[in-house]
DNA sequence: GACCAGGCACATC
DNA sequence: GATGTGCATGGT
């Protein structure tokens, strides 16, 4: 098949279904990568509560994360799940910050993304999806976000393999479009709301999926 | 009351 | 390198 056409005409048939995504929701980069962290296995509703609680205590910049005690951060984002390893996590990203970007995650944009992905991947708390969220979303950086309703889509539509690793999902994008900063957002985003609307769980054979034109 | 949600690190074999 | 497990709240 025709990879390139095949991605292309997905992305039109779900902008189409859907419209605009306006991903990712939030005031700023850094409120996106704090976002990026506490969504973790973790349903967006609960991650909006932490963040909201964040940000009526004032903590919701990088000196306010880099000053405030674990345990009392934890506290704050109780309600998006795993709070102890999350504000483990989130120490050490803002730690990484101080190191790097003088506590300012813009300083980061002057990196070239071939160097920036492997120092955000060499974080401990920042995975391939975590770390391709922040430069995506956060950044502006022209990466593909994988994640596991990208895989069950494709898969579910025959388009990949159940098995397929991470970044193998990522380079049949990669390989296949164009970088551009406003496509991989909408795509990501698009692919994420139609696989909640029509690829759930409880709907194994994509019933109403406009996918299904496609492949059927 | 079971199941699920925009992962990741670590232990064990 | 493959597989299993802990982390934890809140909505359906």
């Amino acid at each position: 098949m025709n990879k390139k056409a095949t991605l292309l005409d997905i992305y039109k048939l779900l902008l189409q279904n859907l419209g605009p995504s306006n991903w990712w929701p939030g005031d700023s980069p850094f409120e996106i990568a704090v976002g990026a962290i506490l969504t973790q296995n973790t349903n967006w509703h609960n991650v909006e509560k932490a963040i909201n609680n964040l940000k009526q205590a004032n903590l919701l910049t990088e000196e306010a994360i880099f000053q405030i005690d674990e345990q009392t951060l934890a506290s704050h984002i109780k309600p998006s799940g795993f709070f102890n390893i999350k504000a483990k996590r989130l120490k050490n990203f803002v730690t990484w910050l101080y190191q790097e970007a003088n506590l300012n995650l813009l300083n980061l944009q002057n990196y070239p993304l071939e160097t920036l992905r492997p120092k955000l991947l060499a974080v401990s708390g920042i995975g391939p999806e975590t770390a391709d969220s922040i430069l995506l979303y956060a950044l502006n950086k022209p990466i593909f976000v994988v994640d596991v309703y990208t895989k069950r889509m494709f898969f579910r539509h025959g388009l990949i393999p159940e098995e397929t690793t991470y970044s193998e999902v990522q380079e049949l994008f990669m390989d296949n479009l164009e970088p551009n900063v406003k496509m991989f957002n909408e795509f990501h985003a698009l692919i994420v709301r139609a696989c909640k609307k029509w690829c759930t769980k409880k709907n194994p054979k994509c019933e109403q999926c406009p996918l299904k034109n496609l492949t059927a």
